[in-house]
DNA sequence: GTGTCCGATACCCGTGGGGTATCACAGTGC
DNA sequence: GCACTGTGATACCCCACGGGTATCGGACAC
């Protein structure tokens, strides 16, 4: 009856990722038979089975699956409150109060100087930290507290739990070659830029592993402008990746690619004065009319 | 450097709202010694000061204001973990799986009435459990997962965190004895319902107190209706609360009250199917021209 | 059969979370 | 001044439980 602890759902998450007592127990710096009893335990109290034990490993009943959801949650808060408890009280010790930003590197350049630079100019602003983030990885950030903030891609990152405001709306460009045939196209179609035979998309990787695929395995932003450059892929993008094209690159715009709307997300529980203000002068500066940025 | 207990947090939490080590440690049934440590621990584990002790008991810094928040959504998420990957168990045993709506008595009656018909129609249709709240508990009820979804109303409840779909907006009434002068105008305005000297509006209960002022207290609906049956409160509500009205009751549309806007929410990281067809289902059966459901 | 690869069990040990009794200290009333 | 009260902190004890090692049991593979 009592409430879980957070140790047994580290443990379970750790055994429902790696689907095999022993080496879950590995990754945790523990044996294997005080986790088996663990789990055991957990299942006792829970009075439900959440995995069933076959040779080769085991595997997650519905339950089980339903646990490893609801403990990634559980185990994510946690981490977050201690990192935001311990910032709060490093921004108290003398200092200014910080926020961290994430977002994904490269993108929405120009939104981000912007923002920067109108913030910076507010009465109570904060010092803003970036911290860039890989693909995706911003809704994570915001929900283990390594972020405050951050610069979200609907519908690339996914907003769900977030509070959020909406930025920028924008629409997306092929990345291409300069010297391929298509670049002198003045609009390309998704179905068009899928189809490129000497170009296949590249594959990015989650979560260390690359899905399968005839495209070039790449993890950053620039293994890819590279591999653009020398003419082994292409890729799509919203308009504001304009900011890093190189001179070997040509930017061809979609007329068919779905419009990317930029949002500042941030915890949806978060009562900062500093960050409240950020989201505040984010919406501002971007009502306001843009000065023109193109190259 | 470890992660955070829940055991830990819950405590911490007793402290943050008691603001008194010893009827913390009475309401968590344990002695204050182990509790005063437990909290110096925790203070020590983080490196940050939490609680400044003066006699008459403690108050929290700032970090501990951080840590009070956070730790509410720590455990919440855990209840609620135990309570789904329970419910998820008993769904998988044989019975059907049961989705528990949470509404606030009384509110959207007509659409309650309507969702429930078409969905229980549905193919892959659950068993679904109607959840009674009080007055703006569904969020809670989410958060702890007492209940899979529920039906709120903008903007007197909160969505953030939650995923949710709009189904139905609606004016307000006001709600007066019918023998009032005022029952018989055609309409009113906020102001006015506001200043009616023999009537003040009630004021509901939150978390077991009222808050001051000059109308009577109440905590549920049908003390509600009494008292303006009796002629002596007059109520501000949604256009479907005309659907518990007594006989004894007049309803009169405000003109400036801001629009009822009915949602029906759930936890961001839900996965249920059951789930997803409730939603569908709502958006559907809303969408649909209403068949005037006026009394 | 034997070997291998799982997780489960048996058993031991030390930490630490819980208890009781008491202290330290600051107001408060007289 | 003093005794008294109400607060959190300290001292000390105990055992439950989380962690370890050694070993078992079962299911393939050969």
């Amino acid at each position: 009856m009592d409430t879980l602890e957070t140790r047994e759902l580290r443990y379970f998450l750790a055994v429902a990722e790696e689907l095999h007592i022993g080496r879950a127990a590995e990754r945790l710096g523990m044996a294997q038979p005080p986790l088996s009893r663990a789990i055991q335990q957990l299942e006792r109290r829970l009075g439900v089975l959440l995995l069933v034990r076959n040779r080769r490993g085991v595997a997650l009943t519905e339950a089980g699956e339903v646990l490893h959801q609801e403990a990634r949650v559980v185990v994510d808060a946690a981490t977050a409150a201690a990192r935001r408890t311990r910032r709060a009280a490093a921004g108290n010790d003398g200092s200014r109060t910080r926020l961290v930003l994430a977002v994904k590197a490269g993108d929405s350049h120009d939104l981000l100087r912007r923002l920067l630079g109108a913030y910076s100019a507010e009465p109570d602003a904060a010092e803003v930290e970036i911290l860039p983030s890989g693909t995706c990885e911003q809704g994570e950030m915001l929900r283990d507290g390594r972020a405050d903030a951050a610069l979200m891609h609907t519908p690339f990152n996914s907003l769900t739990g977030f509070d959020s405001e909406e930025l920028l709306t924008e629409g997306q460009i092929a990345v291409l070659p300069a010297r391929h045939p298509l670049a002198a196209r003045a609009t390309l179609t998704l179905a068009e830029v899928s189809d490129i035979p000497d170009l296949p998309l590249a594959r990015w990787a989650r979560d260390g592993v690359h899905p399968p695929g005839p495209g070039p395995a790449i993890t950053d932003q620039t293994q890819l402008a590279q591999l653009i450059a020398l003419g082994r892929t292409v890729a799509i993008h919203p308009d504001s990746a304009r900011a890093w094209l190189w001179t070997e690159h040509a930017a061809v715009p979609l007329i068919d690619g779905p419009p990317v709307v930029t949002h500042i997300a941030w915890p949806a529980h978060s009562r900062s004065l500093a960050l409240a203000a950020l989201v505040r002068t984010a919406t501002r500066c971007t009502d306001a009319p843009r000065p023109d940025p193109s190259a």
